[in-house]
DNA sequence: CAGCCGCTTGACGCTAACGTAAACGTCAAC
DNA sequence: GTTGACGTTTACGTTAGCGTCAAGCGGCTG
């Protein structure tokens, strides 16, 4: 949270059509994690890369979900609470009643980062007046 | 994270001119929070109510603060954290120098809470395309 | 062939933020 | 006087999310 994010963090993922498959350090580097932290999130069921013998191969799908991992991350979601998430996505061709709880369960995220976003405008303000107070002579910005 | 609030989490903090001072479980009521959480916090030096014999009371300003202390984990800040916001706040009198820096740091506080806000959003179209990928009959609402 | 590079699998360590249990004080009520 | 509600301290336990070795493998390069 202290550290700066290699991308900016709220940039959507650039698609990366000139390849077919990623390394393990081309991810580290794109994204700026560790390869300790991949095969955590591996380890923990949250991507599942191909092996060439023992070596990890992430397709742009595994590349797709890291992103989503990470933004998660950013938000405040463990990697459990993340894990399902990406679980519901792989589940879009269930039941209909499957379905219908899935959509529940997004809506209620949704919700849940609604409320989110109230509390950093709420901080956010704090922080404005706070400025303020210290120094009304910098009004002018 | 996945538990519920005991408030609307973004609600504005709401005064309570009724009462001076607060027990423990006052606040722990109030806020939806453990006593072994409160005494965290002052052992973290991030309040530190007064004292009739053992017993802690808290005042306004103690409840004030541990509102902000919610809201900042909410938000994703680490308790050292915020307990360095407190302390910047604690220091408005401070000389010139030190409240140039102050501001600054208040900035790239609210600069980061604006990419955070990015993430959200970004996360919340995401699900929202994924459900009207699911059930593209729900368009309606 | 030696050496290094990039990658692998354990295994143990570490920090943050509390939970939990033990054992005790205090005060009003019965 | 003892019971119960409410509070206290001390101390060890737990979980998440990795960091950090240690030891080894397969391939290339000089």
């Amino acid at each position: 949270m202290a550290t700066l994010p290699a991308l900016a963090a709220y940039a959507p993922i650039a698609p990366r059509p000139d390849r077919d498959i990623f390394a393990i350090s081309d991810l580290c580097a794109e994204f700026g994690v560790t390869a300790r932290a991949l095969r955590f999130y591996e380890d923990e069921g949250l991507i599942a890369p191909e092996r060439r013998g023992t070596q990890r191969l992430y397709s742009h799908r595994d590349r797709a979900r890291l992103a989503w991992i990470l933004r998660g991350k950013r938000v405040g979601f463990s990697l459990a609470e993340i894990r399902e998430l990406l679980d519901l996505y792989d589940l879009g061709d269930g039941r209909r009643t499957q379905r219908e709880a899935t959509i529940t369960r997004c809506r209620e995220r949704i919700a849940l980062l609604e409320s989110q976003k109230r509390d950093i405008d709420a901080a956010i303000r704090e922080l404005d007046d706070f400025i303020n107070h210290l120094d009304p002579e910098k009004l002018k910005d």
